[in-house]
DNA sequence: CCCTGATTCGC
DNA sequence: GCGAATCAGG
């Protein structure tokens, strides 16, 4: 199997999504769990909860051959290698403390965002109508399963558009969550140049609306924030 | 043992 | 680029 465009998207969707790459590699057919995971590093979709990479201690020789390439194992670094950054990473502040201390400071990092939205209303190019903040359902409430069950075909969704029934003139939207039952796509026309419909398009492309205008439910494409 | 993701490295 | 083999934590 290869890597087409449909199956990276649905591997991006899942795994951003929270599913595991045993799910995802259930799911796509055709795949081990370690060719999802290597897929997706190449991707650069990593960082993820993993049991593993919270620890960093002594890497000794790897498995098989080990013997062509101890060149200089030690040695300063004076030539950076061109490869590897993983454990170089500062920018992580996940609490701001060092700002309330000084008083004159605080320029210009993190302009407020949404505060007093101009009454606005645009339209996306296929004339879509483009939603804002306020009219979304804030977070994700319904998170999605933690453990995907295995997907079946099911009857139910013969008539649905599925993974395999994508293409580029059918909307992508996510109807559901991938290994449910029913779990399939929009399928309705594409907005020409969107991937999904118009009524989607909507949804994927916000704006800034005054608070007023709601609109139907808040489906969101694969569940919300990872809880684990 | 099972699971998980990360990493390496021959292809 | 791909993914089996391997590693390593839960």
């Amino acid at each position: 199997m290869s890597w087409t465009e449909e199956r990276i998207a649905t591997l991006t969707k899942m795994w951003e999504g929270g599913a595991t790459a045993s799910e995802i590699a259930t799911e796509l057919g055709g795949v081990s769990r370690n060719a999802v995971i290597g897929k997706a590093h190449r991707l650069g979709l990593k960082a993820r909860p993993s049991p593993v990479k919270a620890n960093e201690k002594k890497k000794a020789a790897k498995k098989k051959e080990a013997a062509a390439k101890p060149a200089a194992t030690k040695p300063k670094p004076k030539a950076p290698a061109p490869k590897k950054a993983k454990e170089p990473e500062a920018p992580k502040p996940a609490e701001p403390k060092s700002e309330e201390a000084s008083p004159a400071n605080a320029s210009q990092p993190m302009p407020d965002k949404r505060e007093d939205l101009p009454k606005i209303v645009s339209y996306g190019p296929g004339g879509f109508l483009r939603q804002g903040p306020g009219d979304q359902q804030a977070p994700i409430p319904p998170a999605p399963p933690r453990r995907l069950v295995p997907a079946k075909p099911d009857p139910s969704i013969a008539d649905k558009t599925s993974l395999l029934d994508l293409n580029d003139r059918v909307c992508r939207w996510p109807m559901g969550h991938p290994g449910e039952p029913d779990f399939h796509f929009c399928g309705e026309k594409v907005n020409p140049g969107f991937p999904y419909c118009v009524e989607h398009c909507g949804r994927a492309y916000q704006a800034q609306l005054p608070r007023g205008a709601r609109r139907p439910p808040p489906p969101l494409p694969f569940g919300g924030p990872r809880v684990r």
